[in-house]
DNA sequence: TTGAAAGCGCTAACAT
DNA sequence: ATGTTAGCGCTTTCAA
């Protein structure tokens, strides 16, 4: 690899013109000098390397980004459109660490990402501890939360960006409750998030607001450590059983996310039941893939991109102005309607199509 | 961020004395000086900065990740288990790049990796053209490709590791052939990559082995820009108002990958045609999803794994040992038998079919 | 057993 | 308009 020396000897011309280069800073230079470097700089086929110039400026151009795991199609969007609008706008490479929502793997993601130089981080997260976060804060990282809910007690030294999940829960309910579902439930997996927290506490509150003639229940499947993020589908399909065995079976059920609504229609089909007709389903997330699964799911989805724009831009403006007060921003979702949802008992549309064994 | 210079001072020692504790040479070291420089560290939380690190030994813990995009759940996958073992076994960061299957980009992404002191990069990328990564092995990148193909002629300078496309497309036809399909079909976005064409060539291959009284046809989708790796379902869908038009109906259909598989699958449902008993359906990666759709697809698996560690240990091998001569890895893939696969149902009906609305 | 010092490739203040 | 030089934080000879 050529360095700065190299072109500078080649071009016959000291180092700090080659940096000025390279820099930009070339208004008062001689145009033959300019040209000379240049012509080095090719002739070399001389790329600056980013570490020698961080070591100066303290800063390489790289993001990272904490994210439960992008075999969850959901984070996988969020991670390309982050990686998108980093490279297309900043020039800026994104570090992607899979955290399987481990406090003690974010804590050392963290750390290692200061020692690599990294000044800013992205974190998908909803862990309720965030002591890791306020750590890696104090070391001097700067950090953009995602789905991380916030502490009116305890103001935060970060940015949030927050997909409104009471909203989301609501959404999913009041869907369910215009199409004339009483008996309503919730499915998710066993463990404490604030954004599973919220969904519901939405989703409950819908309901609890349309009237007594409502009922609604959260089933909590209990996966120990068996469901990561690459088997919330079989979640879904587990909790099926489950619902398929209840006496009160309800005919509206959100999930929690996709995947799991995914596999929660695929465990219904299981049991032989239909989906629309025997219980609807909402999903949240609007995964790609949920408008080619049978019945297309009706699903709640958050605005991608604007989430990873907000992200990435935070997290540079914070780079570069380090005092910039925290701020939180929100986004609604919006219900994306398929087929995966009707009036109980009463197909939404002929179920010719689906033919289950 | 405290520094090694603050340790030493804090520890009253020399900053060599303090390095030589990062690095393990402490074996001849006053057991009291020792302590120190360790109660000096942790009191200051130090971490060392691999940066600076980097800039004497020439080597950061960060592998470059070049992948066509991670929307594609397969490519996702992939990418899981690349940073998992990466992490795991070497203590190595993973920078996902998404390419968009665009050279351009990847030569640039390339010359940034080298630019930001990573040694190796592992390019998934079926592009025929090669410069790109022949320029940037030149520049002393470390590269293992997958899929991507070798030249007998023209020895390559890289390591290879290769899912047995072949095979693939061999064994997704026997497996229809099996079933009694006579009138076959592959279904591919129109793009030339290695892998799509070798996957053809397979299934092609298989047929022609048959007999003569098997028919097979290549579908092409050509999607302009529009199907990148997100739309590939959307391209499976689009193929399938295709096929369903078909004079000679081919009632065996296999397709390049699960996501465009299961958008085929909605496709024909769409058409008024099930899956399997019109047509029976093989899909090819495995893809997590593909065992909760309906019907759940059979499909070509690629032992991702194994794939993953082969591919990081050879590029921190590659690392360590720059002149360790190229090696190549070939996987074979494995079928995965579902329910999207009969025997061919009924006969041919040339009526149009009836749509759904 | 410990320390001094050179240098990795670059930037930026300062000098010319 | 261009060059000289002092570091950035660390590793690693070499010397003490």
């Amino acid at each position: 690899m050529a360095t700065i020396q190299d072109v500078a000897r080649l071009a016959n011309v000291s180092v700090s013109s080659v940096s000025n280069v390279l820099n930009g800073r070339t208004e008062r230079m001689r145009k033959d000098t300019f040209a000379r470097i240049e012509e080095a700089i090719d002739k070399l086929g001389y790329r600056p390397s980013q570490i020698a110039r961080h070591l100066k400026t303290g800063n390489i151009p790289i993001l990272g980004l904490l994210v439960p795991s992008t075999s969850n199609p959901s984070f996988a969007q969020l991670a390309v459109a982050v990686e998108e609008v980093a490279q297309r706008r900043h020039n800026y490479r994104v570090l992607v660490c899979n955290t399987y929502r481990d406090q003690r793997m974010e804590a050392k993601m963290l750390e290692d990402l200061s020692g690599l130089g990294i000044r800013a981080a992205i974190v998908i997260s909803s862990l309720s501890d965030e002591r890791h976060i306020e750590a890696a804060i104090d070391k001097g990282l700067a950090v953009v939360s995602y789905d991380l809910g916030i502490n009116l007690s305890n103001p935060s030294r970060h940015d949030h960006v927050l997909p409104d999940n009471r909203m989301a829960g609501r959404l999913a309910a009041d869907h369910l409750i215009a199409h004339g579902h009483r008996h309503l439930a919730f499915v998710r997996p066993k463990g404490e998030t604030i954004s599973r927290r919220e969904k519901v506490e939405g989703f409950l509150a819908a309901i609890g607001e349309a009237g007594d003639q409502y009922s609604a229940q959260v089933i909590e499947i209990d996966g120990g450590s068996r469901f990561g993020d690459n088997e919330l589908a079989k979640l879904g399909f587990e909790a099926a059983q489950n619902v398929a065995r209840l006496g009160q079976r309800p005919t509206g059920v959100v999930a929690v996310n996709d995947m799991t609504a995914i596999g929660f229609m695929a465990g219904l089909r299981h049991c032989g039941l239909s989906v629309p007709e025997d219980v609807s389903v909402v999903g949240m997330d609007d995964v790609s893939v949920s408008e080619y699964v049978w019945p297309p799911l009706t699903t709640v989805a958050t605005p991608v991109s604007e989430v990873a724009e907000t992200m990435v831009e935070q997290a540079i403006l914070r780079i570069r102005e380090p005092d910039t007060p925290p701020r939180e921003f929100s986004f609604p979702p919006r219900l994306v309607e398929r087929q995966s949802v009707s009036r109980p008992g009463k197909p939404f549309i002929s179920s010719a199509a689906s033919r289950p064994t």
